[in-house]
RNA sequence: GGAGGGGUAGCGAAGUGGCUAAACGCGGCUGACUGUAAAUCAGCUCCCAACGGGUUCGGCAGUUCGAAUCUGCCCCCCUCCA
């Protein structure tokens, strides 16, 4: 099995550096496991990989789409997949970096996704309720972790029903739930009010370092807060401040309230959905990709 | 010194005699997750040895079968007059 390391943690758990530091130790290349880093123009809300960290290891998966482009899980498996071919042919270890954990977990795992793209949500005239009601008969055991409030699954839940006559469950059930690779995953973690006040001085200096005038820009070049790359951390919480009825600071306060949940959903994920090594000490850490590069 | 308003769980804020350990919001915590995932959704949040028990609504003392809710005194805060 190919070799891969990849390392995961909440955001600004210092993931970007280790990184880096792995790709030079360890002869790699870093492919960006982040649904916001993909997209140009947004470079601090993202805390992007800056240039000069970027000359120190090459990074793959940034910058790669439009602000206006849609991206989605499948792609970035698909990409994923190709660069750790590549990567490995190349003599290269492929490091997977990146706090995306749906992402992590399907580039990982055999999850399988169909070709064809999204429909929003063609069912206006059924109410959840009424979904709900489908699945029950259709297709119950998808609905053991969909609530009924949580209309995106249940719609999601019923377009693959309809289109693949095939219910989500049964499409779960055909997977192994195994890793394809030779994975060494590595978490970053910290004490939890500690990490809570770094992420509060990260978006203090991602005002500092121009937040505001990025958006601007953004939204100058006909990028609109309806796209997807504009529902980020960082972005959205500005939505109130050009329509004209918020402060800058009203704003930054959100920033940092989403970006503690954030933080806190990324723990919950990774700690319960794939078998992760914690590391508060980097030096630790290398210790042990180093035995595992070595069997 | 005088007149009025107010002190409720981490914060904001309802409640004005029993159905109230106390609505609701915020914040916090925990969890779910197979195509928007930095998204979407759920649960918990006075304390405990917890399908039960223990302490609460500024403080103390009362009234009452029963009080956050009524009475008295005291403390603190705000506004206005002096």
């Amino acid at each position: 099995m190919k070799k891969v390391l990849v390392i995961v943690g909440p955001t600004a758990s210092g993931k970007t550096s280790f990184g880096i530091e792995c790709a030079k130790a360890f002869n790699g290349e870093i492919i960006s496991g982040d649904s916001i880093q993909v997209y140009r123009g947004l470079d601090i809300g993202s805390a992007k990989a800056t240039a000069e960290e970027r000359e120190m290891a090459r990074h793959h998966l940034i910058d790669i789409l439009d602000p206006t482009e849609n991206y989605s899980v499948k792609e970035f498996q698909d990409m994923g997949r190709e660069l750790i071919d590549k990567l490995s042919e190349e003599g290269k270890l492929p490091i997977v970096v990146g706090g995306t954990g749906l992402y992590i977990k399907a580039l990982l795992y055999d999850y399988t996704f169909f070709d064809e793209e999204e429909e929003d949500d063609p069912y206006d005239e059924l109410s959840n309720e009424e979904i709900y009601k489908i699945l029950e008969e259709e297709d119950p055991e998808a609905l053991e972790n969909i609530h009924v409030n949580n209309r995106k699954r249940l719609v999601r839940a019923l377009n693959i029903l309809r289109k693949h006559h095939e219910g989500i469950s049964e499409i779960k059930d055909k997977q192994k739930h195994e890793m394809l690779y030779d994975a060494k995953v590595i978490g970053l973690t910290l004490d939890r009010e500690e990490l809570y006040r770094r992420l509060e001085d990260r978006v203090e200096k991602m005002v500092a370092d121009g937040l505001v005038d990025e958006i601007d820009n953004l939204l100058g070049n006909g990028v609109s807060f309806d796209a997807q790359s504009m529902q980020a951390i960082g972005y959205k919480e500005f939505r109130g401040y050009f329509s004209g009825n918020r402060t800058v600071a009203d704003c930054v306060e959100d920033i940092k309230k989403n970006t503690r949940r954030f933080a806190k959903r990324q723990y919950t994920w990774f700690n319960n959905q794939m078998p992760i090594s914690w590391h508060t000490d980097t030096d630790e850490a290398l210790r042990e990709i180093k035995e595992w590069i070595n069997t």
